[in-house]
DNA sequence: TGCTGCATCGGACCATGGTCCAATGCGGCG
DNA sequence: CGCCGCATTGGACCATGGTCCGATGCAGCA
């Protein structure tokens, strides 16, 4: 079988790819699904529509070896998904598929780990060499920002952003954004199934790998994963 | 100090229109008043390039009667620029000026309480036709945009939003953009120059109107203003 | 003139958040 | 095997946040 080289040896002769497709549009989902098929026959597709069935979808064994993310998603949407499902498997390679295909946007994603970026509006050919580019475990970004993109340089804040958040535990991240939708200790324990005690702990692991002091801080920190604001700023 | 509902009739025979055109591009800036001139030549003009300039030009005797305001000024991006602004001085037009025109946008802007929305793509004639429009207090949104907005409902959770928000007196919204910054009870005090009682009380009564039950909630729902993505905000 | 909202404070009180000390078990890794 | 990061918890302790009782002065408004 001639399953992607450079894809992890690991799975190089092992049980065929994994892949996950995340998108709330059913249309397109199978879209996505087809051009897969067409390049990668012999892949085990799974679809999802929306960010917390394709959390459980991950949660299975053995994990997707890749995602195909939705920008917008019901349950989150913007970087924040991509944080969290990076936190949570931290080996599982992630293509973001938007149609909101701006350099800084794109750009963002690169910056948080994403392996390749997608835009929505790709024809069927460019969509299969994207595809097939990501397959090989390389970096894809739609050819008509390339140019743009390396006549771009990336914020500093923003690599500090994402180098923070990037030193989180799973199980940090998994209190961060609670914390960020304004739940109590208790609460955020209850959900864990931890006690309070804990969740208090982690919190001070996370302020102290976040530069942070308290809360609210972190919470605007990880908020501002959600600014899908392109705009700004790479020179004030 | 006059509605903005009848600053044009008043106009008329008092003192000249005053009008703050606030964005960060330069030349855009002198563009637009240009435009404002050519439509009214005997307004009074003051231009800024960020949103604490616009904040300082507004604290002047007297007020402007009208505020064109970029979308994404250094400073304060996204419709929280507007809600503050509206909440520090509510007799005061604001029209919101962006390249980002498309109907969420538009129609947040709208129920957040602006009462235009010029599109920078505009032509000339367009720019006249919008800035005619809204000197004599009626609401503007871009022609192309007109048909869509008819058939695009506003979302419940968002008009709940504009109220609470603009429930909040001068004094509460100051209060509650330090405290999404993340600032310490304290650290608001002084900056305010007043006690830290005086802030506990202001943030019981911020979270009553706001119905939330602390303050990270609450500057989750503030911060949800600088979201460019529109999309959906189910509770769960 | 009363009424209402705003903004400012005070005391008492309790809840929540957060830190410093420490410990245990687990799994990966050189 | 020892080391390290992760996750968990405990006790003690202090800081901060937040509420409930009140109060004052001020400005606008019917």
């Amino acid at each position: 079988m001639q399953s992607p080289r450079e894809f992890a040896a690991t799975s190089a002769y092992s049980s065929p790819m994994q892949i996950l497709i995340a998108d709330d549009h059913p249309l397109f989902r199978v879209a996505l699904a087809q051009a897969v098929r067409a390049v990668a026959p012999e892949a085990h597709i799974v679809e999802v529509g929306t960010f917390d069935a394709a959390l459980a979808e991950l949660a299975t064994t053995p994990p997707a070896d890749l995602v195909l993310l939705d920008l917008h998603m019901p349950g989150s949407h913007g970087l924040m998904a991509l944080a969290t499902l990076r936190a949570e498997y931290p080996a599982v390679a992630v293509v973001l598929v938007s149609a909101h295909d701006d350099v800084a946007t794109v750009q963002r994603a690169l910056v948080h780990g994403a392996l390749g970026f997608i835009s929505k509006r790709s024809h069927l050919d460019e969509l299969h060499d994207a595809l097939r580019t990501v397959l090989t475990a390389q970096t894809w970004v739609p050819p008509a920002l390339q140019a743009s993109l390396a006549g771009h340089p990336v914020a500093t804040t923003e690599r500090q952003l994402a180098a923070r958040l990037a030193a989180l535990s799973p199980q940090q991240m998994r209190v961060l954004v609670l914390v960020a939708d304004g739940l109590l200790n208790k609460q955020i324990a209850d959900r864990l199934g931890v006690q309070e005690r804990t969740i208090k702990a982690h919190l001070s692991a996370i302020f102290e790998r976040l530069e942070v002091r308290n809360r609210t801080q972190a919470s605007v920190l990880l908020r501002s994963l959600e600014l899908a604001d392109p705009a700004q700023r790479l020179d004030d």
